[in-house]
RNA sequence: CGGGGUAUAGCGCAGCCUGGUAGCGCGGAAGUUUUGGGUACUUCAGGUCGCAGGUUCGAAUCCUGCUGCCCCGACCA
């Protein structure tokens, strides 16, 4: 008996019609909401809490995430790291064996099962992702290997607020290193930090590289990625020149010397708060050139050596016949948290701005005229091209007030908008804006479809 | 975890002080109207007043306990 394949076609977010769709969109804010990534997510319908610091991803919000999380992904796996899919719960047995289980104290969320074993909820996968290394990996000509996933964590913060910012349940990806020597280890460490700089460049953010403590996880070489944002969490210091640097290019050689960039990446003076040297800063940073705001931490690499290597035994045979404990990093990209610092990034009194990269569809037709012959025929014919070229766009086809539609749209902050009316129509035009510059242009429907299906 | 709030319809709120069986706005449904930046009007639907005790003839309202949620701080991706 052979297997049979059944060929499909690649699968691609196709365009939506509202009046099928699920936005719930809020008209008022609700009362919990402080920030303004909080509120908008709230209003535009794509979050809706379930419990403190938990929440359920409507339509809209989890297209966002999904993009944010294949950039992330696209740039690990170019950066050489492979994918790999770790269970949210884990056995307390294995935290034991590195001595994190006591350590951990009241954020590690911890559960029985019926057979009373006792499990938690994962904070993070270094215990585990070792386990699952020392069972295969004994001899250096395995190495270097950087492995991640994507999974949900649990921290049962104390005080969970700012919605995603800080939830208790958040998605992330975290990425672990695993190399033979530390000057090794160092090399992993920047592809990471390079592969960082991609990442948020791609979403549209510039993430400054900061020093930072290093935390319970522990290690002695780690960076912080901070954005920077008035409505930040923490105060940060840096230099302007941070803002002009060059991203390296997707065709980065990760294989080779990235050591310039990383020279390039970590001379200037950035300090969050916690490890600001004012000395230093003012020293080392003309006073035209400093920079003192607010950020949001949106990544952190590591460096930790044998912090987990060496409790749990998980040896590496050298060139020598030595075994010794592997070299470890871990590389953590906060993917829900992103979505809110995206928004915290991007937005105006009117609502989100999406940049073109995250945004959850690419276009927003309105038909501002539902039952208008024309109008309707029109908007079919834009939304129907733009199908056919595979662009995402959602079609409003309700039957709602155009002050409504403009309203709606500019919330959800598609990054262009097609709107199809009667007025315009006359002339053979429909309205193109661009949510981001709020720019119009009259355009025929077809200039306007040509427009998108080009590229 | 300390401190402070709050809990009444999907959302935002009033009613509580001075107990008498629940109301407003938005949103939803039906309709008329309007038609390029959240139109106006009419009608309708929607609530075990967080939970459990207690006081009382009677509790959203007073008392006790519990829980959820929010804010400030400490802490954290």
């Amino acid at each position: 008996m052979g297997l049979k394949f059944y060929p499909v076609e690649a699968e691609h977010k196709k365009p939506m019609r509202l009046s099928r769709y699920f936005l719930p969109i809020l008209r008022e804010t609700p009362k919990e909401a402080e920030i303004v990534s909080h509120r908008l997510m709230l209003r535009a319908g794509m979050i809706r809490q379930e419990a403190a610091g938990i929440y359920a991803w409507l339509p809209l919000g989890l297209r966002v995430l999904q993009k944010v999380g294949q950039i992330v992904r696209e740039e690990m796996d170019r950066a050489g790291a492979i994918e790999l899919l770790m269970p949210t719960l884990q056995l307390a047995d294995l935290w034991r064996e590195s001595g994190r289980y006591e350590a951990y104290g009241p954020e590690m969320l911890r559960i029985k099962d019926r057979h009373e074993r006792e499990l938690l909820y994962g904070p993070t996968n270094e215990d585990m992702i070792t386990e699952i290394f020392r069972a295969s990996v004994r001899s250096y000509r395995d190495l270097p290997k950087i492995l991640y996933h994507i999974q949900w964590k649990f921290r049962d913060e104390q005080r969970p607020r700012f919605g995603v910012m800080r939830g208790r349940e958040f998605l992330m990806k975290d990425a672990y290193s695993f190399d033979v020597d530390e000057a090794s280890a160092r090399l992993s460490y920047r592809r990471m930090f390079v592969s960082y700089l991609r990442i948020f460049a791609r979403m549209g953010l510039r993430a400054i590289p900061m020093r930072a403590e290093t935390g319970p996880i522990g290690g002695d070489l780690s960076h912080e990625f901070i954005i920077l944002a008035q409505t930040g969490e923490s105060a940060v210091f840096c230099h302007s020149d941070f803002l002009q640097l060059p991203i390296p290019g997707a065709d980065t050689d990760y294989d080779g010397d990235l050591s310039p960039i990383i020279e390039e990446w970590t001379r200037l003076y950035a300090a969050t708060e916690d490890v600001h040297d004012k000395a230093r800063f003012e020293a080392e940073t003309p006073e035209d050139k400093r920079i003192h705001t607010r950020g949001i931490e949106v990544g952190q690499v590591f460096y930790f050596g044998d912090k987990y290597s060496k409790p749990m035994q998980s040896l590496i045979a050298g060139p020598d016949g030595v075994e010794r404990p592997f070299q470890g990093g871990s590389y953590g990209v906060g993917v829900s948290r992103l979505v809110g610092a995206l928004i915290e990034a991007n937005h105006d009194e009117n609502g989100i701005i999406w940049p073109e990269s995250v945004a959850p569809f690419k276009i927003g037709i309105a038909n501002l005229k539902v039952g208008d012959g024309p109008t309707d025929t029109a908007c079919l014919e834009i939304y129907r091209a733009l199908e056919t070229a595979g662009v995402e766009a959602l079609y409003d086809d309700t039957d709602e007030r155009p002050g409504a539609k403009f309203a709606k749209l500019d919330l959800i902050g598609l990054p262009y908008q097609i709107i199809v009316g009667p007025k315009g129509l006359a002339e053979g035009k429909v309205e193109l804006k661009s949510r981001a510059t709020g720019a119009r242009q009259m355009l025929s429907p077809a200039e306007a479809i040509a427009h998108f299906s080009a590229a």
